[in-house]
DNA sequence: TAGTGGTCTAGACCACGTG
DNA sequence: ACGTGGTCTAGACCACTAC
């Protein structure tokens, strides 16, 4: 906090050497973000109030509310007016509306139905390590899920997640789940997935995954590989989805949130 | 413009029935479209000072800079410090950057070769017609080009614009073009595509696009069909593309631009 | 040196949600 | 009625760009 003098009065100078880092809202978002992970504020709950925070950093309420800003706009706040601000969390709606991209032909989006396939502690493979920034040989945890949209099987999701970050996970936490994945995540594991960077290709299905999915060895599949991101960039999961886009469709909206 | 007024002195009455409608931030946005959209300000150039346009709007600077935010997030103005605010405009580092979302498979983005194959006169079926909001047998162009990558085919576009838009366009156009597409949009027809939303599946090759892409029949595509949109969400381009994934791959984030 | 956008303040009033 | 976020003001200083 060394930025920002007011005008009238010629005050306490800004000090001899001072760096000027970044402006007051970053250091503020930063401070905001350390509570965030130290567990200060939890996931669901309110933050303190606007003219509270502003007291703690020693801010005016408007730079406060840039702070606020930048980390509803990376969707780790949630603002309701009236209410408050909110610690985002990632409850079905938010998944549905902000990881799940899978939409009927029609447009229509539902909820998946996760089925549990396979569990298994294995150790991370080339790629695998570089996804995950982890080194080759490191341990992971791999499962793989079934999904279905309105009956039909849809979807096979392999997943690795390193087991650095998820120390004690078990089988059972994802045969009986409640919430989503990345809620299982959040809550247990206190890893927040901010943002996903996925890579796409069409590849023709395997006779293993034909099986699954109930479709013909050879028929088109489109293969998603993501990386999903916590805070600062950091790599907590590698993902690859096989899709069968008969009736199925994949959808991204470029250039503004929709 | 019929808002906020400040506390001090009673002034003036808000006036009686004023309805209320819009934030003033939101008034002065919607004045400022309206102002690039008849070509008071011009792609590329700079709209006057924010100091300026406080004076002329009758606001001050920060709501001034509350509306400019908007627009600046939605691609449509960009901010310089030290030199200004411009207009956008679709250079080849903008559309290489927003919306050619094909990299190779290490990552790597560089830039297509664009080779025109086809341009006719048509009417729009039911599937473009609801895509451009425009009455099924309304007048459409179609243009067919073949994109290479480092000197290999590797998608086929097929575009469909309404005539209503692009009235006089000739095949001249899009053979002698200088820069991209959406550029020849904006500077000669005064439509801006601000987003885009895709829709992605896997399919099949089929004869006629396995020759142009010189792959084989049956092959796997990754098939994406684009509507373009302009401001206040008007569609102006329907795009179907057909990419060989083999060496190349679709690039999406979800949850913050890259 | 002049002009532009970027940050920050201190405080007011408005709209909304809850008791 | 009260507390919360949402909008708005008027003006200062900072950082950057260009002449």
């Amino acid at each position: 906090m060394s930025r920002g003098r007011t005008s009238p009065p010629p005050p306490e100078a800004p000090g001899p050497g001072i760096a000027y880092a970044s402006p007051l809202f970053r250091q503020i978002e930063r401070q905001m973000l350390a509570a965030l992970s130290r567990g200060e504020w939890k996931p669901g709950s309110a933050i303190p109030a606007e003219r509270h925070l502003a007291e703690r950093f020693g801010s005016s309420i408007g730079t406060v509310r840039r702070a606020i800003d930048e980390l509803v706009a990376g969707n780790i706040l949630i603002r309701q007016q009236g209410r408050g601000t909110f610690v985002a969390s990632h409850t079905r709606e938010r998944l549905l509306y902000h990881f799940f991209h899978i939409v009927g032909e029609s447009g229509a989006k539902s909820y998946p139905e996760v089925e549990f396939l396979s569990f298994a502690k294995a150790r991370a493979d080339r790629i695998a390590a570089e996804k995950l920034h982890v080194a080759v040989g490191d341990p992971v945890f791999r499962v793989r899920n079934r999904l279905q949209l309105l009956g039909a099987p849809i979807m096979i999701d392999d997943i690795t997640i390193p087991a650095v970050r998820f120390a004690g996970m078990t089988e059972a936490r994802f045969r009986g789940r409640a919430s989503t994945i990345y809620n299982l995540y959040q809550q247990v594991f206190g890893v927040y997935v901010v943002r996903t960077s996925e890579r796409l290709r069409a590849i023709l299905a395997d006779a293993d995954s034909a099986a699954l999915l109930g479709i013909a060895s050879g028929a088109p599949l489109l293969q998603i590989r993501r990386v999903a991101l916590s805070y600062n960039e950091v790599p907590v999961e590698y993902r690859i989805s096989l899709v069968d886009t008969a009736h199925n469709e994949y959808w991204a909206e470029i250039g503004r949130g929709a």
